[in-house]
DNA sequence: CACTCTTACGGCACCCGTAAGAATC
DNA sequence: GATTCTTACGGGTGCCGTAAGAGTG
């Protein structure tokens, strides 16, 4: 039994297919066959059951995993102590995130990153909540910034911050919709995100409370693109406090003033539950360090 | 870093010099200081100082060890768990033990342990307790059956069973002195082991609790050849309950009654501390199972 | 037929052992 | 000089990747 072994016997066990795993652990899926194959051998077990199309766990390699995974943590542990050096990661490592994110504090804890790890390579997809949970799940990624607690039962997810979103609306808009209520409501477009998402959630949630119906919605799934229809006189948009404060300051948007405050939309870290890597530790606290949904970002 | 280059470290550690230690995980000493090297690299650390004749741990292998063997026995214990089958061990398996065990249940135990693990090479070294200690330090042997708790700091011991011991004489002997007391001791010959052996504190022990000393002392070093002694008229002896039974038995021997009655030898089974090997925990329990110093042994 | 995993096989790298060297006592 | 550990080097084993095969949906 190997370290090795273990290692990928995790990514094996957790992920969509081998030929992910082979490539967590830098290996061609014959390689991982054969690596999984002896380590069922040394420890006399099956651990996959290879009868079906792909390969399923067993009863014993259910039994197995987090015994594994116990152990390569604790390996992680003694390696992480022994190395006198703040442990320089090396290797891959594939950020998700929404685009909020993306545009706000996510360059800058990317930039960090590179910074205290220059050996570390790092890649990042952008997408929407479902579709980097399902990448996560699949083991495509290694975090994911999204909205809203982890549901599935392979991944976990903390805290990270909460986004604050302003209404806004093109100077000329503006001067007409002083104050905003149920009836000056009924005469705008919204600018909003398409369904689903969770600031369009924080949108309804915030017109039931006030109880209003716009005259129309314009959706449009990108921030930027959002926030030029807004500028553009489209009509009334939810964009994120950063962004909107940069444009007001070029006199491009004016602020709202709203009766009720907006919620604010909880962001968290989402991993792979179990995930022994201290990697993933060190994203997470580099990434509670960096957050910061309310930044200017590259627009401003 | 591998489990081998720790398994490779906990040895090179503790033994008395990387010869033993090379031994202990079948190697040659240039091939284990090539192992520790590339541990020491992986880790980035000296663990080892080699300025001086032999090599010695640094403080940073001092902090690393017992993060090594904890990691060690972890591992030891995902590999049990894990396989399904009662542990086969394999490999060598060094036992040293004293006289009194080696002629009464020794013998036994060995065998059992044969019969439960067929891949496991057994060797036996019979010596007196500081020499087995001695050993055992040095990484030369994996268990010890020594008199006593252990008291060096590398290593620890827990209790096994007591021996006890009769007072004898030769039939024509034995008759002429009924029971023992000061008066009749001071008229006889002790046939005993030599001084520093456990059953001569006990002896010693109780001739100081009985108030006597005896005419001359006649030194053996073999419990065969002191039994020999005795039964040829040499003078009383105190002989291990179970060698003494089977002579008496045989009429070559009788008992002596005793007024006060003897202490037992506390025997213990001596092991390396911190040794991480799931083999010493079945050398404990299987220790535990066959121990019996009343056996009456190869010589009834 | 696309996909997933396994087997066969050639090549390279790693690791072990022998032998010689360096340093200490 | 004896002992202990390291370095140099040849040889064999093990492991990886390419390519082909087997089985499933």
């Amino acid at each position: 039994m190997t370290l090795k072994q273990l290692e990928a016997f995790y990514w094996a066990a957790t992920c969509a297919s081998f030929a992910t795993a082979a490539e967590r652990v830098h290996l061609t899926v014959s390689s991982l066959s054969k690596r999984l194959a002896e380590l069922e051998a040394s420890i006399d077990q099956n651990l996959f059951d290879r009868r079906g199309h792909r390969a399923v766990l067993t009863s014993a390699g259910e039994r197995f995993l987090p015994q594994a995974v116990a152990l390569l943590q604790h390996a992680a542990e003694v390696r992480q102590l022994a190395s006198t050096g703040q442990s320089n990661f090396a290797g891959q490592c594939r950020l998700g995130s929404g685009e909020l994110a993306s545009i706000t504090w996510l360059p800058q804890w990317v930039q960090s990153l590179r910074a205290s790890h220059p050996d570390l390579s790092i890649s990042v997809v952008v997408d929407i909540g479902e579709a980097l949970a399902d990448r996560l799940e699949k083991g495509e990624l290694d975090v994911a910034v999204i909205a809203g607690h982890a549901r599935r039962p392979k991944l976990r997810s903390i805290p990270l911050a909460g986004a604050s979103f302003a209404l806004c609306a093109a100077p000329a808009q503006a001067q007409r919709v002083k104050t905003l209520n149920a009836d000056s409501i009924s005469q705008q477009t919204l600018v909003c995100l398409p369904r689903g998402s969770g600031v369009t959630h924080i949108l309804d949630d915030w017109l039931d409370r006030v109880g209003a119906r716009p005259r129309e919605r314009l959706v449009c799934n990108q921030w930027g693109a959002a926030a030029g229809l807004v500028a553009a006189g489209a009509g009334i948009g939810l964009l994120p406090m950063g962004l909107a404060k940069a444009l007001v300051k070029r006199q491009q948007l004016r602020t709202i003033r709203c009766p009720q405050p907006l919620r604010s939309l909880e962001y968290e870290l989402h991993f792979r539950d179990e995930d022994p890597r201290p990697l993933l530790a060190e994203l997470i606290r580099t990434g509670r360090d960096s957050v910061n949904f309310d930044a200017p970002g590259p627009f401003s």
